[in-house]
DNA sequence: TTCTTCATGTAATTAGTTACATGATTGA
DNA sequence: TCAATCATGTAACTAATTACATGAAGAA
């Protein structure tokens, strides 16, 4: 008997089906729109979980078609509501970030000038976008309600906590790129400093 | 012939190798302290990797002994800093965050108030405490230099960076158990609303 | 003497990724 | 007729986690 626990990505699923029924196609799409900033999972991940959800009865598949293409929907059960509602009672996992860039910047001084440079560079790219992204969404969740009016309410809440994250980063690397703007080098030796204010922020 | 390629936890631990030998046990426990931070590992891959780095010719292992207990000291070779040079020279990849507890809240209509209430108490708390520890941080880099004053220049822009993020958190959660507190349920029937300042952040 | 820290592992498991494959439908 | 999107998968792989186990040294 093969055991399969649900995990956060089993919920995470299955939270979206509570929204609404949807096939695998859309879901895959609506997790990397919404659910996927806070849990990126792989498309093929995705397409798996709704089978799990239907094995443990809190879901139901049903088969449609559009001529000859068949696509399966997948709806959410009562059993699939009360297990979602018990999950939702206990506080989540805090967050946990994985920041390669970061890491190189943290011991850029192993490396070259311009490699940091590069690096900071690409975070700045990297985190104007994701201020426009989020900026764009808040102002379409205002103008339009978004696509689920009455959801509004927490996802806002979501959107807005984006928004300050991503304002933060570009805050940071803004400073990160002036105060390295003076550096000959990426040791002491060659010229690094640290920032006057390093350790009194603004 | 087995490849095993390097992967980001490689180099993080040839990072902090090149920064002076270290080891495994040391290794694991400065992991924690500092890289940690960006690229969290389980302790068993931290005790596996140095023996990878040697495998392939970018470190060496020597023996030492307290009394009859033994220890490995691994130390970065100049293939390895080779290695590391090249790979700071790309830019790495971009943040990616997994945040339960965030997913808790975007979903909590489908919840109680109560478990909202709570998920939120318990990111403020978690945020609270991560910007006192990187306060501290800040504090011993300024008073003390650290453990490695020479590496300040490059470690105090990844220090600010946790900071900046810490804060951003926790304003967000204080806005965030602002807007609901007058909720008096999770969905808008039941007296959930987006607060007034939800997309004009001040 | 007892607890904590130092020190190093292994075994079992799995969630997840990457890459590939296939075919239908729709719109330009 | 061609590209893009819709729609769904599978195969191969592996990095990583959790949990457990052992024993020495030093401090209280």
């Amino acid at each position: 008997m093969a055991r399969d626990d649900l995990t956060t990505t089993s919920f995470a699923v299955l939270s979206l089906l509570a929204v609404r029924p949807w096939t695998t196609y859309e879901l895959a799409k609506q997790m990397d729109r919404s659910v996927g900033r806070m849990f990126p999972r792989a498309e093929s991940v995705v397409y798996e979980e709704p089978k799990r959800l239907v094995r443990r009865g809190l879901a139901t598949a049903e088969k449609e078609y559009t001529g000859k293409r068949a696509s399966t929907v997948y709806s959410i059960t009562e059993a699939g509501r009360a297990a979602l509602a018990e999950w939702l009672d206990e506080p989540g996992a805090m967050p946990s970030t994985e920041f390669e860039a970061l890491l190189k910047v943290a011991f850029a001084d192993q490396g070259s000038l311009e490699g940091l440079r590069a690096n900071l560079a690409a975070i700045r790219t990297h985190a104007a976008a994701e201020v426009e992204y989020s900026e764009m969404r808040l102002r379409e969740y205002e103008e339009t309600g978004g696509p689920f009016p009455d959801r509004l309410p927490v996802i806002s809440l979501a959107a807005r906590y984006f928004h300050e994250q991503a304002l933060a980063t570009l805050r940071w690397v803004t400073w990160a790129e002036e105060a390295t703007h003076a550096w000959d080098g990426v040791s002491v030796a060659d010229g690094a400093q640290v920032a006057p204010d390093a350790f009194r922020p603004s």
